[in-house]
Formats: C-alpha cells, sequence, structure tokens
DNA sequence: AATGAATGAGCGTTCATTCAT
DNA sequence: TATGAATGAACGCTCATTCAT
C-alpha cells in the first residue's frame, strides 16, 4: 500500500515554485533551499522530483519551449492565409510570453546559462526552428500575395528580404520586446502584438515604408 | 599624470580581461581568479581597480551603453534626413554589437544580472533612451515624408503604429537579432542589418505590408 | 512458530545482500537503499530487521566471528595431536575465509570501523580469543613433541619463542595472508594454507629455520 | 614580495594533523573542519594544499609506501647476508610501524578505502613490490644455506614451501601483527619482531619444525 | 509487515574578499 | 602598488532515518 503522490503534480509545483523563486532573485542567486521553501517541502525533496538546481532551469526552459512548438504547429497547420496565420503566432507568442512574467523572467537566466555549448539546453536549435517555421509562413504570405497582385510585386519584395532575414527579424522582434517588457514593465507586451504585426507581417498592413509607395501611384517598393 | 593614465589603462587591461573570461565561462562561473589570470596579475590586485565581481560586470555593461549612447549621439546630431540616420543608426548598432563577440556576449548576463530593481545596472533607463532617441527619428522620418508625399500618407501611418510602438520594435529587433546570432554564430548580423533597415525604417525601401499598397493604385495603406 | 523462522530468514538476506553491497562498494559507500534493492525489498523494511546501517556490519562481523569461534571449538575439541589440529585450524580458517570473498573484503571495513574502542565490534577481543586459542595448542605440540623427543628440544623452543608470540605470528600470518588476497586475486589463499602450517605449525614440516637440523643427517622436513 | 610560507612544511603539518584526526576518529568520521582545527587553520585552507578529503588519505598512504619502499632498499643494496637483510628488514618493518601508532592505525582506513580498484591508492602493486622483494632474500638466503650445508637441504627446502609463498606469510605475518596491536594495544609489536624473524627468517633460528631436526643431538638453534 | 515519500542535519567544497607582507 | 595565502560564510547535495498509509 504505496502512498499515492501524484508525482507529475508535484514535480509540477516544485517547478513553479522554483520559476517564482527564480524570477524573484534571478537564477543565480536562487537557492534551494528558497525554492524548497516556496514550494512549501524540504530541502531533500526537491532532489526527489530534480536532479539538482540546473535541472529545475532546465525544465523551465522546456515549459517555454514546449509552448512555442505548440504556436509554431498551429501556425503550420492552421486555417486561413499564411499572412493570417502568422499574424496570428505573433500575437500569439506576445500573449504565451506576456501571459506569465515570471517564467518570461526567468527566460533571460536561461539565455544566459544557455549560451555554453556545452549545456542542455539547446537555443540554437529553438531559434533555428522558430525562424524556419517563420520563413516558411512567410514565403507561402508572399506567394499569396503574388497570386493576389501579379508577378512583379513578388518579385520586387523577394529581392529586397530573404524569408530567412525577415524571419529572423519577426523572431528577434518578438524577443526584443519581451526584453524590453522584462527591463520596464511600463513597456506593454500587449500592445506591442499589433505592431508587431503590422509592421513585419507582409500583408497584415503599413510597413514601416509603406508610406513611400502609398500615394504615389504605381510605383512599387523600390530596392535600395 | 602617468600614474592616472596608467591606472586607467590597468583598469581597462583587467575590464577587457573580465569580458573575455564572462564571455567564455558565463559570468556565474566566471572566478575572480580566472580574471586575473587572463588579465597576467595577481587576484587581490583586481580589487585595486574594481569595488569586486559584480562591479566588473557593471563596467562592462557601461561599456555597452557608452557605446550605444555615442551612437545615439551621432543620429541624434548627424546629417542626413531622419530615415537615413535611423538607418545609420541600425546599421551603427549591428556593427557595434557585431564587432565584439565576447562583449555581445557578456550582455547576456548584464540582461540577467540587471534584471533587478536594485541592480546597479539600469536596463530600464538604458533601453528606455534608445526607444525615445529611435522614437523621435521616427516620428522626424514620418513628418519628412509627409511633408514629401501630403498629409494623408502621415495621418495613416501614425494610425497605424505609434512611433514608441515601433521604436520598440526597432530596439526590440536589433536586440533579437544579437541574440539570435549568439546562440547560433550561423546567423549573421552583417546580413541582417539591411533587413533591419528595410523592414523598420520608414521610406528606407519595401517593408513588409508595402505589396499591399504596390499594385493596389492610389490607396494608401488600409489599417487591419 | 512460522512467524520466527520467517523472520530470521528474511533477515539472514537482508544481512547476506548487505555483505555483497559492502564488498562491492565498500562499506562507507553502501547505501541502505543499496542494500534494500539487493534483498529485494523497500528501503524502509531493512529497518525491520536491523538498527541500522552500523548494525549491518556488526552482524556481518558477529557472522565472521561465529564462524572462527567454531573453527576454534573445534581445534579445542578435536581428535588428533595438538600439531595435528593447529594445522587442522590453520586450513580450516584459510578455507572458510577465502570461501566467502564478499565477506572477506568486508572484514576490512569491519577493521577499519572496528578499531574505536567505542565500537560495537570487540576485535580486541575476537583476536584475544583466538591468539589463547593457538597458544594453547601450541603449547601442547610442544609438549607432545618434548615428550616424543626429549627435554632440550622443548626448552630450546621455548626459549627461543614464547607461546603467546607465536600465537600472535600465527594469527597474524593468517590475517595478513588474507589481506593480501583481498588486495590481489593472484594471492591464492588455498596455495598459502600449506605453505603457513609448514613455516608455523611446530612438527608439521621444515620451518624457516629448517637449516637447524638440515645437519642432522637424511632425515628431510616430513610432510605431516 | 610575496608572502613566504613553506609549502612542503605547510603540507606536512596539515597532514600530520589529518593522520592524528584520522587515527582518533577513524576516517569515515573524520571531518575537513576537524583537521583544519587540528592543524589550526580554516577549514578553506586545507584545499590550498590538497585536493580534497580522499587526497589526505592518499598522502597518508604514500607516507608509508615511501617508508616501506626505503626499507625495500635498503634490504636489497644492504651489507651481510641474504638472511641478516631479511631479518633487519622485518626488524626494521615492526620499528617503522609501530614508531607511528596514528599512522598505523590510519593504515587500516587505507586498506578499507584501497581495496577498490579505482582507488587511487594501488595496494595490489605495494604489496606485490614486498613479496617479490623479501622472495628474492628468502631464495638468496637459501642459496646461502645451501652453500653452507650441502644441496639435499636446498632441495629439501625448496620443495616444501615456494619463495613466493613464503614471502606472502612473511609479508602476512607483519601485517597481521600490525593489526593485532592495532586492536589491542596490550600486544607489543617490540616483542613480535624477533618472534617474526626467528620463525620465518631461514637461518635465523629454530623455526616452527626446529624440532625437526631435533633428534639431531645436542645442537640448539643457533642464533643469527 | 511493508512501503517509499519526506525529512533535515550534516558535510565537502568553493570562492569572493581581506590583509599582512 | 602588488601579492597570494588565508579566511569562513555559504550552498549544493546526500542519505540515514522516520512514519503515515
Amino acid at each position: 500500500m504505496p502512498k499515492k503522490v501524484d508525482r507529475a503534480r508535484r514535480r509540477e509545483e516544485i517547478l513553479a515554485a522554483a520559476v517564482r523563486v527564480f524570477a524573484r532573485r534571478g537564477y543565480a542567486a536562487a537557492r534551494i533551499d528558497d525554492v524548497a521553501r516556496e514550494a512549501g517541502i524540504a530541502k531533500g525533496s526537491v532532489y526527489l522530483y530534480f536532479d539538482g538546481r540546473e535541472s529545475l532551469l532546465h525544465a523551465a526552459f522546456e515549459d517555454v519551449a514546449a509552448r512555442s512548438a505548440e504556436l509554431l504547429r498551429e501556425a503550420a497547420e492552421g486555417d486561413g492565409t499564411a499572412a493570417e496565420r502568422l499574424a496570428a503566432l505573433v500575437r500569439g507568442a506576445v500573449t504565451e510570453l506576456s501571459a506569465d512574467r515570471d517564467l518570461a523572467r526567468v527566460l533571460l537566466d536561461i539565455w544566459a546559462a544557455g549560451r555554453d555549448a556545452d549545456s542542455p539546453v539547446d537555443m540554437a536549435a529553438a531559434y533555428r526552428d522558430y525562424r524556419a517555421a517563420v520563413a516558411a509562413l512567410l514565403e507561402q504570405a508572399r506567394a499569396e500575395q503574388a497570386r493576389a497582385e501579379g508577378v512583379s510585386a513578388e518579385g520586387a519584395a523577394r529581392a529586397v528580404v530573404t524569408p530567412d532575414a525577415h524571419a529572423a527579424v519577426v523572431v528577434g522582434a518578438l524577443e526584443g520586446c519581451l526584453l524590453q517588457w522584462l527591463f520596464d514593465p511600463a513597456v506593454d507586451p500587449a500592445a506591442l502584438a499589433e505592431p508587431l504585426v503590422r509592421l513585419l507581417v507582409p500583408g497584415a498592413g503599413a510597413g514601416a515604408g509603406a508610406g513611400a509607395g502609398s500615394g504615389s501611384g504605381g510605383d512599387g517598393p523600390r530596392p535600395r
């Protein structure tokens, strides 16, 4: 008659406690004892569910990564045009990341820790996947636009910014906006979602240079 | 005052050594002893030039901040249109940050450490300044465009994305692209400079939504 | 009383498991969990049969001590001359100790732990008894020899090495040979039994000083 | 102008303190803090001279091993007959080991710890060397005897106990007598030196089987 | 009786900082 | 100014033991 503890639930409780502590003190200053106290258990018990301190950070990363992966999957499989799905992805990412400020804060520590090649956290792969998904959507979006508007537009757009570079900018902007919010709560992520979409999702609205060609008549965007 | 010069130079040598060590091992794993060895001095001597371990990180941040401030000053005082100056700022920021990978890596640690309100590093202020400068340039750029193209364009663009939000996206994209490069050297910052400019600097080229207004005729960018 | 039997059997199973674990990892590195797993029970159950970790080591010692005591009893009560019984004791001790290498290995830990005066293991008494038994046999053997060969020999031998000292050497040699076997399996205890007997049991064959009798003519060392 | 501390001397002081603590409490129960306090320094300072706790034990072993090696060297290179040198070796070993009871006690812990194959202490090799040296002396001693007394004696002796086995018994007896002294201070090692020599060094006096030659007449055991 | 989750005291080790030289 | 030996507080982790089930 073994005691029945829901290992998975207990693990999640501890992880949530760890995220709160990491967010409050920073990973570097977070003590296992703090995590245990926050979780309402004894220090040693943490080790029944996690391999060690670093393992907690890693688990937090996997949480974030799993959410990201879910968003990417939805964007890839979802309905609507590619532009719509990309816009939804951007909006979703902002919503997701800004939903749990503690977790977002911990992301900074994950970034700092994950920079090492020997880190269990493969940030390079995570962002590579992210970029690849966004780039694919961008290409589809361009194709859609080209179909709707004519070949010249497609050619012109493609000449300007490659999908890969564009994707890097999109992903970067997302993370960069998150970063500013973390440093300064006055930066409202919700208020940045739409600007991100409009500025970076093709066909979603006025881009930065949109005005350039707007009133001018037939002249499309000019390279350089 | 040769002594003063020597002292300043020695301080810089130590800071440079610290940045190398921080970049190599990460701030968390960097030992004062490592820094001293890298600088070719004794451990205790570090304390003759810096208050302590954290002080080294702070000094590294001030280095980065000073370079940023210089760029912002140039952008504010420089010649050319606001759009040109903004483009130059973006290009300069990319160049600057990617010039010293070690320093850029340390930025991750600075971010992680500077997240706390009690940190000596005021990241919030640094990015606030950054955004303000970019927002000012954006507004100027829009004014320039409006002057060149007519009132309707200005109004339309302004309605879509506020300069502050736009600035946050610009700054975020810069930092976010840097981030990706740090995780994955295959991401080439130099190759991202131009895309950043084209996508985010008004009047610099085809924006994401550029195609929207391209072939469509006289109708400017449509909201939503 | 089936319960009693079961309980004793279970206790022995656990002890055997403990001996295997101690032998494998060393007592210092042996975990109660290891013992439990080896015994196929839960960790907490060990405490139903033993007071604690140290108690397991103590029980292992008692096992060894009991076997020794049995050998000593047989030697004291057995048939044959004292020399024969002493030789049998030596051979039996070698056989006994080398029969269970795991247990012999644990002896090292018992020695290390039993060195303290406050240890529950009274090594001093154990070896005192051992020496006393061997010394008694040695004296008897000498008396037998004296009876068979004449007074002068007895007196000479006694003058050289006291029975107590001789016994200490015999016991020491036994333990010392065991020790070497434990460190180096290439040392074959079985091959050392006869040398031990011949070198240290009076009347059992050529001693180290065999040369003493060498000039005596044709009579070489006689087996048995 | 670096502080001048005699590193080697300080290291020895700490090691001596460690040996005292190990002897008092046993290695298993000895705390680094105890060692530091015994040495009159701070806990952390121990690590300036030793890699860790285990390193202290290892260093203690090397001390013992070095003394043994010195004895073996003297025995191999010394003057006198092989029998004399072997006797001197035995006496020297007893003297050496019994000179520092603390160190001898620690030997028990070294034995217990060195039993593992992955231990930094190679007990097997240490005892192999010891046996080899003793075996060589034994063979020489037999040759000397044979030369002095005739071929038949040599053949007879050799037939009985091989030099290797004899050496194992000699080494074992030494260690085994030490062991008994450690458990029971009433066992006087000094009093066992001569018995060891007489019983186990050929030609050194009456061996166990001395009686074998007793029938030869009035010649009792001859010293030396 | 048996379990195994929980506990928490305890220890090895690290390393930022100090300070006598 | 420079050194580097010394310090000792701090912390991650272990694991023997307990006890509710």
